[in-house]
DNA sequence: GCCAACGTTGGC
DNA sequence: GCCAACGTTGGC
């Protein structure tokens, strides 16, 4: 039986890059992950073909403004390797990468975003982790269910 | 701009 | 192995 999609939410600060930057580029390679736990996710469990939430953080409003898919899964983050790049791990060996990234390709932009306060109030989303104060994981789970409750709210 | 929450580092 | 100090994230 071939394994069913999963879902994903991923943060991203607009000023960095944003839900217009992934439209524009069609697809882009979501390099910057710094934390084990992200990386883990996205080598361990990130699959071909996975929906993604993309959420903007640090902007105005906070909130998912689309989605986005799996369109390459976990590789080195050659940034790390990078003395130039803010992204930089000196610590990391490119024999053997610390860091990865996947590449996610552009689906679609919601017609209004949801935004953090919203997310809170709507029910069934009461687990999700974004809702959660200091929840600081750039790449989070999302259960099928509650990529359900987002959809639908995004076709209201 | 502030600061709480969190992850990482490093001294012991 | 513990935990204080530190740097960063990210909501407010």
């Amino acid at each position: 039986m071939a394994e069913s999609k999963r879902y994903w939410l991923m943060k991203s600060e607009p000023s960095v890059y944003s839900i217009g930057d992934l439209q524009r580029d069609g697809s882009t390679s979501w390099e910057g992950v710094r934390n084990y736990q992200a990386r883990n996710f996205m080598r361990d469990d990130m699959r071909l073909g996975d929906g993604v939430l993309f959420y903007h953080s640090n902007a105005k409003p906070m909130g998912i403004y689309g989605v986005a898919e799996v369109v390459r899964e976990a590789y080195p983050d050659d940034t790390a390797f990078d003395p130039t790049s803010r992204y930089h791990d000196p610590k990391s060996d490119p024999a053997q990468p610390t860091w990865l990234m996947v590449d996610v390709g552009y689906v679609r932009t919601f017609t209004a975003p949801i935004t953090l306060a919203a997310l809170k109030e709507i029910p069934g989303l009461e687990a999700m982790m974004v809702i959660r104060k200091g929840s600081r994981l750039s790449v989070q789970p999302v259960t099928p269910q509650e990529w359900d409750v987002v959809m639908r709210i995004a076709s209201e």
